[in-house]
This record gives structure tokens, sequence and C-alpha cells, in this order.
DNA sequence: CTGAAAGCGCTTACAG
DNA sequence: CTGAAAGCGCTTACAG
């Protein structure tokens, strides 16, 4: 122990001349509860642990009360713009609660043999792939768990936006701006064995759209979730088969990689291709042309999820709540003839 | 205690009929250190903790130990698009080496009156408005403290890449493609008091160098660093001043947004005005036109640096380490006479 | 090779 | 209003 070890509890009652109780007690104290206290002791206590520079060790306090005062944000690709986005969202939320919020990236998941850190709860974003890992991340069976994002894990709270709804309404739109042959591209799911509610259903609602209104759909699908291979799939596409007249997308990253390719293959999206991305990231409003996309609610989704985790944490016995909300269309100049 | 608490050593080593202690050796022991162990004593061990399930607890270990097996990365704005990018590159080699990593953002930081997380470690991207806060953040003062990014923090292990020497040669760029009349765009810093390697040297750097080619210089601001901030403030500049012929960004993010308010005003990036950003996302490369960046070696700088950390953590008394790396520009159409 | 005991820094009943 | 004591689940000397 040659390092300066920091003040503890038993150091900054012993400087204050109280007891450890006592010295705990003050320093967790909200206002109200302060008042049973004598106010010499709590200023004794208070200057006793700010001469010291007393910060309290979580670890222990965690160990012991066994609530960590800390949840899991349990995300796929937690550093892609659409799950960064919703960490932010999330951390706001969380913080301001007074807690703090560990961002756990499910593709670097594995139980160790170190164990995990301890949470109070497990926010699961797009959960369907890492429903078994969100369950086994549970430091208890009966740590609160919701899911949000475009599919849940039955039992458990959930908030769900309707992506094949709104892949519907986006079709509709497509067809509505004239579109005959309409593209679907979307990502190969990573390792995924039951992505349904991910990839699988909205495909099929946009399917079921265009097939209604008897316009012809292909499906092309990347390898990786990205716009380089976005680009190159769809490049190579155009190369080889008639051009489709719409392209509607899982992401928006796929989006700007399929209006590159559409560019430099001499083609404007919104003039003889319309295109439709899929999130609604801010920065499609700045593309050349810019790119309407799917609007995902992510502010109202992650304050919809705090707060039914709140409501878990609280009361444990509840059954489990599903909330359902809708995705916008946002609609600009690279899929509408009446912006031009 | 309804809850159904899960295993602890004690349980294990009750199943399995040895001591707590054989229980955590066994169960911690690399294969090397277990031939030390009766074979059939290790079998009892393991099957016992499989059967029950057993998850060593983090908590418990870290505060006994007093080593929590867990850095921190300390981020302005941990949430933005280059910074998500360091938080990828840096979790894989946290995670490989064996350990964890939480990411905080310092905006939202603040010691509270729970305390914080104890880490082994802090990796503070970005730090120099964040000195205090990184200083503050450590759990003992001897706690290892890395910095990567444009600016260090003096007397501690440090990775810089050099933002002005890239901006004078981007400006010198922008110089030889014919450029006069070149404006700067950066951010308002957001509340921070000095922040002249981030802010202030780089735009130096680069009007030193414009300076001595006897061009002209205009320095323009946002308030925020979006696009969208970006692309008002310069509407408003091109509707007021003449137009410059090169515009250089601070950040990819305000070059999206000058892309966009050149567009809007009947300018092409690289055609009239010349236009380069700096951060080196990838999406730069599927803008229209394809954006020039300054490419930040974001994984040569998180690798430089958790090398950095993994040593000190092994040696604390080495005297403070630093390296610097350079920052290649990425020329696309939007700055090249050539590209087109 | 295995085990009993002390202790990390807190919180939580329980006394006085 | 204040304090002594037990204990959270581990690790770490130290014995045998």
């Amino acid at each position: 122990m040659s390092s300066p070890s920091r003040p503890t509890l038993k150091s900054v009652a012993a400087h204050a001349g109280v007891s450890v109780t006592t010295t705990a007690d003050i320093l967790r104290a909200t206002p109200e509860q302060l008042s049973r206290y004598h106010a010499d002791t709590v200023a004794k206590v208070r200057d006793s642990a700010a001469a010291l520079h007393y910060q309290p060790n979580r670890l222990a306090a965690a160990l012991v009360s066994g609530r960590s005062r800390t949840v899991m944000l349990l995300m796929e690709r937690a550093y892609e713009p659409y799950f960064a986005r919703v960490a932010r969202a999330m951390e706001t939320l969380v913080r301001d609660a007074g807690y703090e919020m560990f961002v756990v990236d499910a593709a670097h998941f594995q139980t160790g043999r170190r164990g995990l850190w301890p949470v109070d709860g497990i926010l699961a974003v797009e959960g369907e792939a890492w429903q078994e890992v969100a369950l086994q991340l549970r430091p208890q069976v009966d740590t609160p768990l919701v899911s949000l994002g475009t599919c849940g894990i039955a039992g458990y709270d959930q908030v769900r936006i309707d992506l094949p709804a709104a892949m519907a309404a986006a079709a509709r739109h497509l067809i509505a701006q004239g579109a005959q042959n309409i593209l679907y591209l979307d990502q190969q799911p990573l390792s995924a064995p039951n992505l349904a509610a991910t990839y699988l259903d909205p495909f099929k609602a946009a399917a079921a759209a265009i097939k209604k209104a008897r316009r012809s759909l292909v499906r092309l699908a990347t390898t990786q979730p990205t716009a380089a291979a976005a680009k190159t799939v769809l490049l190579d596409y155009l190369q080889q088969q008639p051009r489709p007249d719409a392209i509607l997308c899982r992401t928006d990253d796929l989006a700007l990689g399929a209006s590159s390719a559409l560019l430099e293959h001499g083609l404007t999206p919104g003039r003889e291709v319309l295109l439709v991305g899929c999130n609604g990231m801010e920065e499609l409003a700045f593309y050349n042309p810019p790119l309407s996309t799917l609007a995902f609610p992510v502010e109202a989704m992650c304050a919809a999820a705090w707060e039914m985790m709140q409501q878990r944490l609280d009361q444990p016995g509840q059954p489990p709540q599903r909330l359902d909300l809708s995705i916008p269309l946002v609609v600009r100049m690279s899929s509408s003839q009446a912006l031009k």
C-alpha cells in the first residue's frame, strides 16, 4: 500500500469525532432527513468530509446495499450512429434520475471468469438477437429488463416502434410518387438466428403493400451494415439489371451508400430513382440531395422505456407493460416529385 | 430478500464440499496454476460452479483487491460520431486485454453524493477542457491517466495527434489548388476556459500558412458543433459577404453543413468553392460531392494509448511518455481540381 | 494441497 | 439523536 490511500468513512468519522454510522447517515441525508441531527454534528461531519476530500466508495455501498444505482444499456452495435443517438438520449434521462449508465456492446459481451458488474436494471435496444444475452446478464433472475426498439422480449416491459407499419407506409409513399419497380435494400443479419422483427417483418410489410398495388419488388442484401457495402452491392446490381425507379433502405447508412451509387451511375436520387432511408439521422437533411427517411422517435422511445424502468424498480410486482410508437416518414427531395 | 439470491463462493464451496479459499483459487486459476490442485478437487469445484450457475460478484472482488480491471474512457461529447468511433476502437483493445471499459461523458459528469465507480485507469480524449475533471475523477492520486487527441495533460502519458500541422498542410493544399480567399469555419468552444490546442492552435497554424502565401483569411464560428448550425451561419455569411473560394472546417459535421449551404447558394463544393473537413469520418467519401478531410488516425492513436496504459499499470514508476502522430489529408472531389 | 480468519468500505438493523 | 456490531462476497496473507 504505497499509494496514498483515500479517505474512508472511518477516517472522516474519526476526524469529526463521531461514529461511522452517524457520519454515513449525515453524508447521505437529504435536507429533510438532516433536521434529525444536531446542527453542530452535521457541521462537524461535513467539514471533516470536505477537509479530507472524502468521496464515498460506490463499490462498497453497492455491495452491501445490493443496489448499484446503475443500469446497463445493452446494444448490438453500440457505437454506430443510430445506437449512439439512443445512448445519448438515454444517458440524459438516466443521469437526471440520479442513476449511472453503463453501455455494453452485446457483440463484445462474454461472461468471463471475472463476472459482471451488477446493475439494477437492463435496457436492451433491438434485443431480438440478444434476448439470451440480456437474460443471462441479469445479476438476479428478477432484475428488471426493459426492451426498446423494433422488437421486444416476451414477458418483460417493452417499448416498441412499429417498423413494419412504417415500412409499409414508406412503400405506399413511393408508389404514390409513381414508383413501379421498387428495390428493397437491407443487410444480412450479422450473426443472429431469429431476427424476424428487425429484418424480416419490415421487409414483409413493405412487400405486402407493394404487392397490393401490383408493383414489382426486388430484395438486395449487403454483408455489412455500411454505406460502402451498400454502394458496392448496388453498383454491381445496376450494371447487370434493369434499374429500379425507387429504393427503400433498411438503414440510413445503406441509403447514403445507395445515393452515392446512384450518382456514380449517373442517376439522381429523387429524379430518376426515388430513395428512402430508415432511422432518421439528422445528417440526411444535409445530403445532396436531402434524403427522405423514417424518423425513429428516439427521444420518446427512450423516455417511455426509462419511465417503465423506474416504475419497475419501484414496484417489481407489476404486470409487464407494453407501449407501441409509430415512426413518421420525413419526406425530402430524394423521394418527392413535388419538392423539386 | 424475497428475490432468489444468486450463488456465492460460499454456496459453491459448500456444494463442492471444499473450502471457500480453494473454490475461489480454482475458479480464478489459469491452466498452469490449476496443476497445483488435485484433479478431483478441481472437478468438484467446477461442477459445483456450473451446477449452481455461479458468476463471481465483481463488486466484492474489486472492493477487496483494490483493482477493478476496468478503465474509464472520458470524453467531452461521448456520443458524437467522432467520439463514438474512438470508443469503438478503444473498446476492442480494452476487451481483448481482459478489461472492461466505462464510457463517461464529461459533460454529464458531476461528483455526486454517491461517489464514483473506481477504475484502474482513465483514458481522456480531447481532455484539454476536462483536465480538472479527469484529475478529480481519479480514485487515487496515482491512478494512471493517459490522454489522447489534439491535446494532453502535462505530467501524464499522452498520445498526441498534431492537428496544427495538419491544418497548415490542409491550408497549403487549398492554396496549391488556387484558393485566394479562405474561410475557416469552427465552433465556439462549448464551455471551456482554455482550449488552445483544440481550437486556437489549429486555426493559428492554418492562418500562418495562409499569411505566408499572402492569401486572405476569414474566421467564422458556429455556436453549436452541428451541420445545421454550420449551414445557418454560412448561408448568412454568403448572403452578406463576398464569397470565399475555399472553406476549411474544424470538423466533418461542420463541413457537411457547409456543403449543404454552398449547394443551396448555387455553389458546388470543389467547383466554385473548395471544401475540406476534419476528423476523417468514412461517410464523407459518399457525400455528393465526396468531401476531403483530415483523417485522424483513430486506430493507431487508441492502440498507442492503450499500450501506454498497460505499461503504466504494470510499472507505475515509469516517467511519463509522449507519442506524436500525424494526420494525413485525404483529398477528394471537394478540394481537387484534378479529380473533376 | 487445503483451510480458517481477517478485512476491503460501506449499510442496516438494533440498542441506548 | 447517536453508536456498536454484524455482514455484503469476495481476496489475501498465513497456517497446517
